[in-house]
DNA sequence: GCCCAGGTATAAA
DNA sequence: TTTATACATGGG
């Protein structure tokens, strides 16, 4: 991977750069949005961010941003520096579908996201669909974040903290308004400290995140994953469960080791594609 | 209209 | 401990 700042912005090429409608559009993150030349716009952090990619994968551009400004957040946020590569290829060797599977989602990356953005942002995919979550999370921010240039950014949870289910009504949520109380309000009072959350073994993270009402062990699972960028995490979903059972009987997701994350992502954006792997 | 969505809380078996 | 059902909403 090769950086370059250029007129425009912050200019990436290589064989090893992420793909950004596999890594932004897998359901783990939703506030980025395709634009009409096949780039996405995202605000990340309160930062905006446009971002334009050609179609081979070779180069990646993010406008109008500076070393620093790259260096400080979108490296990390996008975990460029890490070898995805040798993991994909080490998973390829474990089965010939798990092999079919990583190099159809080989550009996928797993962001490095807000906690707090991660962890509500999951309390609304319960029982949901995509394009709705993507909705509803549109209208939290703007009904309820700050005003920044190109956006709003993602409410804290002192802010959510203050407002009752009723004041949540605009944002057509459903059921979901009392859990969204119920983590903004364990948060902000630090009874569920995300801080301290995150260095804790992933057995007693889970336990932490599901004393929030809403949060069961998929959301919980889902928030280590792509919240806390714990790789070992494995969200267990009916269709994973039926992936594993058909690809790996008995196996469970430890067989996958400490990127079983990559591996249940990359299964599962497969799988999507080709439901056929199950017949 | 109908089915269903990256589930969870609750009650019942 | 395991299994069934309601839950609010709206995309397809």
């Amino acid at each position: 991977m090769q950086i370059r700042k250029t007129a425009e912005g912050i200019c990436l090429t290589g064989d090893d750069l992420p793909d950004l409608e596999q890594t932004l559009e897998c359901g783990q993150c939703f506030r980025w949005k395709k634009q009409e030349n096949g780039g996405y716009t995202g605000i990340v952090k309160g930062y905006f961010c446009r971002i334009s990619q050609e179609k081979n994968r070779k180069k990646l551009l993010f406008h109008d941003v500076d070393e620093a400004d790259f260096d400080a957040l979108w490296r990390g946020y996008f975990d460029l520096d890490f070898d995805y590569g040798a993991v994909l290829q080490h998973f390829s060797s474990l089965h010939p579908v798990l092999a079919e599977a990583a190099e159809f989602a080989g550009g996928f990356r797993i962001l490095r996201q807000d906690p707090w953005e991660t962890l509500v942002s999951f309390i609304f995919s319960q029982n949901n669909n995509i394009p709705r979550i993507r909705g509803i999370i549109d209208r939290l921010c703007a009904c309820f974040g700050e005003k920044v240039p190109g956006g709003y950014a993602f409410p804290g949870p002192e802010t959510l903290s203050l407002l009752t289910e009723e004041d949540l009504a605009p944002l057509r949520c459903g059921f979901r308004a009392a859990y969204l109380c119920s983590a903004s309000r364990l948060v902000a009072s630090g009874k569920v400290n995300l801080e301290e959350l995150a260095s804790l073994p992933a057995e007693q993270a889970r336990e932490q995140l599901m004393l929030i009402r809403g949060v069961g062990p998929k959301v919980a699972e889902c928030a280590l994953l792509y919240g806390f960028h714990r790789l070992e995490c494995f969200p267990m979903d009916v269709w994973m469960k039926r992936v594993m059972a058909k690809l790996f009987p008995g196996k469970d997701s430890s067989f996958f080791g400490e990127y079983a994350g990559i591996a249940q992502q990359v299964l599962f954006h497969y799988g999507r594609m080709h439901p056929e792997i199950l017949c």
